[in-house]
DNA sequence: TCTGGGGTCCTAGGACCC
DNA sequence: TCTGGGGTCCTAGGACCC
């Protein structure tokens, strides 16, 4: 097997039930009790449910329906409040880039970091140690969401490791061990293989990953394709040399709605699309970026799914244009019965509209800096022992906060004697980083946010 | 009061070109 | 006069991920 390395370099970072985790923290009546948070209304789905309500069955992407008949009376059924899932989420990810430069985030609560990057002993001892230090940091900084580490010599053997000790776990699989840890596992451990590829592969009595690794090449690229079949065939054998990547440019951009009832009146829908169109648009202006291929999907009243697409001559962000096609792609489409969800999407992107040759000879209009982030001077304390969600922390991030000085902002991180506090700035440019103690008499939370019901 | 929303990647057929 | 082959683009659908 090539390219594989020698050394437990790639570490995989998994939140745990992160958005009940953060409603949980900023909300104590929350702790210790079951929390779903996700779509309230009649169609929605759970995003997240919290270790307590899994007890009761609760599952992320079932009904949220379903969720309610299982759990029992006191369960909190939450809508989300994103910006302040971003803004724990960035925190983190602030934690992790300490580390190593190279830190690639796969989703709001996950990502993958090359240690090999960064100055690090890379020992089995050595990783096991910063997993530890890196877990209580995150800990401390984000007011007690935890989150579940797997260290090894791939992707595929980092994340299977942050699996297989949730939540709060830490596993780091020794170079050499990777089989052995690999083969007793479920096909389905291995990301790609998902319910229609378990499917496949148990009707040939392949139900774990040793099972796996004793199908041939060609056995396996019949069953499941050529490059599905040839990459489970690696990874069976731990053979996965993937890079760890920072920034990867996005290939579409997409808006969709599921309706509380399902829609016929023309008019009706024709607002949906602009609305969509208009999401969408912003979206790519505010990115600086423009596709050729507007795609309408159309989810009918009986779940049937379909797409339809054109490719222009040129590039577009307008959200006029890309309504105006959208509205002639539902106009091919059957809508008798009623539709259930629209969505509209651009792809094939590429940098700044088409013809715009002014803005790409100036470059982007306008670039918001990052956040600059002043490091207190002393050490951060951990806790001897940290007690996730028990920890009396005054401060969370996220919160919102005033200052009879500097003005309103909200807390970037705090430690046990400290908060970091981004106050808002004009405009377009981020407002400062400041440092303050924990205790200072004059930082003062804003008035709490309102709760989902 | 069954089945969200935002993505990525792959496959396969037809058009078109050389 | 029996029937190429490779490459790219476009479209549609499906599997999968969080």
């Amino acid at each position: 097997m090539g390219g594989v390395r020698r050394e437990p370099s790639i570490l995989h970072l998994d939140l745990d039930a992160f958005f009940a985790a953060v409603e949980q923290r900023d909300k104590p009546s929350l702790r210790g009790r079951p929390v779903v948070v996700g779509g309230t209304g009649g169609r929605g789905v759970v995003s997240t449910a919290s270790y307590e309500a899994r007890a009761f069955g609760a599952r992320s992407a079932m009904p949220t329906a379903e969720a309610r008949r299982l759990c029992p009376p006191g369960t909190a059924f939450l809508g989300g409040r994103f910006a302040a899932y971003r803004r724990t989420s960035e925190v983190v990810m602030a934690l992790l880039r300490e580390l190593s430069p190279l830190v690639e985030p796969v989703s709001i609560d996950e990502a993958y970091v090359d240690l090999a990057a960064g100055d690090h002993d890379l020992s089995v001892p050595g990783v096991t140690a910063l997993a530890a230090e890196l877990k209580a940091r995150i800990a401390v900084a984000t007011g007690g969401v935890t989150g579940s580490v797997g260290i090894g010599t791939s992707k595929a053997v980092a994340k299977i490791g942050s699996e297989l000790d949730k939540p709060d776990g830490l596993t780091v699989v020794p170079p050499g061990e990777e089989l052995a840890v690999l083969h007793p596992l479920p096909v389905r451990a291995l990301g790609g293989v998902g319910p229609a590829t378990a499917e496949r592969l148990a009707q040939i009595g392949v139900k774990t990953i040793g099972d796996l690794h004793r199908l041939s090449l060609v056995d396996l690229t019949s069953l499941v394709g050529q490059a599905h079949g040839a990459g489970l065939y690696r990874l069976a054998r731990a053979d996965d040399d993937r890079p760890v990547v920072t920034d990867r440019e996005a290939k579409s951009v997409s808006a969709e709605e599921t309706f509380a009832r399902d829609l016929t009146d023309p008019a009706r829908l024709a607002a949906e699309i602009e609305a969509l169109a208009t999401r969408v648009g912003s979206r790519l202006q505010r990115s600086g970026t423009s596709g050729r291929t507007v795609t309408l999907k159309v989810r009918r009243y009986d779940f049937s799914t379909l797409t339809r697409s054109q490719t222009l001559a040129h590039a577009v962000d307008d959200p006029r244009q890309i309504a105006e096609v959208a509205h002639r792609l539902l106009g091919a489409v059957d809508r008798s019965g009623g539709l259930r969800l629209l969505g509209v999407g651009v792809s094939g992107l590429s940098p700044y509209a088409q013809g715009d040759l002014f803005a790409e000879a100036a470059g982007p209009a306008e670039v918001v800096e990052p956040v600059e982030v002043v490091e207190p001077a002393e050490p951060v304390e951990l806790p001897a022992d940290p007690e996730p969600g028990r920890a009396v922390v005054a401060w969370y991030p996220g919160q919102d906060v005033v200052h009879p000085d500097l003005g309103s902002g909200w807390v970037w991180g705090s430690g046990l004697n400290r908060v970091t506090v981004r106050f808002e700035g004009p405009r377009t440019t981020p407002g400062p980083v400041r440092t303050l103690a924990a205790d200072d008499p004059d930082l003062q939370p804003a008035d709490p946010p309102d709760w989902a019901p």
